[in-house]
DNA sequence: GCGACAG
DNA sequence: ATCTTGTCGC
């Protein structure tokens, strides 16, 4: 898939000034509600049966009813090279992957994360066939000083419904303590602050959700920190996330994306 | 000036 | 993100 929005495709030559303009134009085009082509319970795990016998149906290639297809994407670093992954899955089935490099031109700035990563995202995303119905982004949506992470500079560049996923907390304030051990399930939700400029403080931004958790002892697991990139509402982001995670703190198609990135890794020079 | 800060 | 040994726990 291709930039619907050539204008906002990250460019990082731009001043940091005009680099966080663009990230006001692309939070003021980002839609924070549910526009989904699917439901987040028709999410399908590994070896969950098919609702309908799917063998015996003519299926056209993109028929509504089919189980939504989950794009994770990553990346990894070498020397100045950033290496992007996407795995797509259905049914919790791979059903394409692919990767791409790019040199990396900035270093990683803390809020412009985008226009570092940006770039080799949208090169893998150009090499896909398949068209997600939804992309868990590896940083943040929503939870944004300008509420333009990478996950909703990815989603609205290329107007697919897009989900922050990050293992710690850019900025806002998270209604309880993210220092205690919170049991699998819980969400806690992250409240807009004085750091986030764009929006009224109070607003939900997004979730902390306890993905997985320790049994018992006196070791834990902290917080996924899930935010909408575009095109979902915050709590159904956390749905997502939920959907798809299998045993593991991070969502299947984010953690594959993960170690697909690292495999092709080896193929950079 | 000080503190805080995804990957 | 990346560099890396040991160590804890099921």
């Amino acid at each position: 898939m291709h930039p619907i929005h050539p204008d906002f495709v990250p460019d990082p030559s731009l001043s940091q000034a005009e680099m966080e303009e663009l990230q006001r134009d692309i939070a003021e085009v980002a839609r924070f509600e549910d526009d989904l082509g699917f439901s987040p319970q028709g999410i399908a795990r590994p070896g969950d049966a098919p609702g309908v016998d799917q063998t015996t149906l003519s299926t056209s290639d993109d028929d509504p009813t089919d189980p939504p297809l989950v794009a994770g994407v990553d990346q990894a670093f070498v020397d100045d090279k950033a290496v992007s992954a996407v795995v797509v899955l259905q049914n919790g089935e791979v059903v394409e992957r692919v990767s791409a490099v790019k040199r990396t031109e900035i270093p990683y700035i803390p809020g412009l994360l985008s226009f570092r990563e940006g770039g080799a995202i949208l090169a893998a995303f150009a090499e896909l066939e398949t068209d997600p119905d939804v992309v868990l982004v590896d940083g943040s949506g929503r939870i944004h000083f300008r509420e333009a992470g990478l996950a909703t500079h990815i989603g609205v560049t290329l107007d697919v419904p897009a989900v922050g996923v990050a293992k710690s907390l850019l900025c806002g304030t998270p209604e309880r303590s993210l220092d205690e051990t919170y049991p699998e399930g819980t969400r806690i939700p992250i409240a807009a602050d004085d750091s986030v400029e764009t929006c009224p403080d109070g607003t939900v931004i997004g979730h902390a959700l306890q993905t997985r958790q320790y049994d018992s002892p006196n070791r834990y697991i902290n917080p996924l920190i899930v935010s909408p990139g575009h095109r979902v509402s915050a709590s159904t982001a956390a749905d997502i996330v939920e959907a798809t995670a299998d045993g593991y703190k991070l969502p299947e198609p984010t953690r594959l994306a993960d170690s697909y990135a690292d495999e092709a890794k080896a193929t950079v020079e």
